[in-house]
DNA sequence: ACCGCAAATGCAACAGAGTTGCACAAATGG
DNA sequence: CCATTTGTGCAACTCTGTTGCATTTGCGGT
């Protein structure tokens, strides 16, 4: 697999010296009072402005240079969905994807799967209202995936 | 993570050099047109008797000194997957599991995944229509699953 | 502006799940 | 019973994610 399309946009990870602090990112870490470090603000910065959850590969692929160490990325990562500022998921391939959880939109949308090229789409579509299930049994959250072809994909076979 | 329970059936694998061929995993086996061997029958009645799907892990441990190769046990469950006679999910520790396939009955039910001890559970429940997607985008399978804390996991905390 | 401490980072080594290549054994068909 | 095709076993490897520990750094207090 050769690391997905990713998308990722131009002006994502920058005022390191320059600029005080003008990413949201940087803003949304502050609000919940933790500590505002360039690894976070890069990371939450691109995980923002990506289209598609994004897996620790991807992110440091899209970071480059500046990802920096395997295992902070990692740990960032964790730290996010921990906080609240992201969501995690596993895909078909058992990798972990981590989107942002801007303000609660991700919690509540339909992710659909290409079987061939591995991307993850987000769709705009509400998702059914989740079924009951037996007693004792405690509802976190549902997700529904759907799985199949995607445009691109589909369009390049028969 | 302890293995699961495994409520393994006391009768599971057996029928090597005695009996000719009595279980109807072999039955199925030969359906298909498909080579007869001992790890495809012993793997294949063990997840048609198992309540839960198994991971590679579970298989294993079940078939204990029956389950040869760790190789083989990979291959031969992929192999069943790859077949139609068992089918595949990640759940949310990134291990992938299996289920046999019975007569159709596992494509259509929903799935109840425990963050907490990481168990899968299958429900009655039948899963709600699919909702339609994007032109160019082909729906192959729609998989709803729930998250949260099962019974036995909620019971015993606060 | 400076200091100190807790928290975050970097490095290295490790762990578990799954894969690949190749030689050998076994299941079918003739 | 033999030949062919397919599955099995072994060993080594890849990839994703973790853990421990020393060092650096954000941030609040002085």
């Amino acid at each position: 697999m050769a690391t997905a399309p990713s998308p990722l946009p131009p002006s994502a990870a920058d005022a390191d010296g320059a600029a005080p602090v003008a990413s949201p990112a940087a803003a949304a870490l502050r609000a919940i009072g933790a500590r505002v470090t360039p690894a976070r603000v890069r990371v939450l910065t691109l995980l923002r402005e990506a289209p598609t959850p994004m897996s620790h590969h991807d992110v440091e692929t899209a970071l480059g240079p500046d990802a920096g160490d395997r295992v902070t990325l990692y740990r960032v990562l964790d730290w996010l969905a921990e906080a609240g500022l992201a969501t995690r998921g596993v895909d078909a391939t058992r990798v972990t994807r981590y989107a942002a959880a801007r303000d609660g939109k991700h919690q509540n949308h339909l992710h659909f799967h290409c079987d061939d090229c591995g991307q993850v789409y987000c769709l705009d579509t509400p998702p059914p209202p989740p079924p009951e299930l037996p007693a004792g049994f405690q509802l976190q959250r549902a997700e529904l995936d759907l799985h199949g072809q995607c445009d691109r994909c589909n369009s390049g076979k028969a």
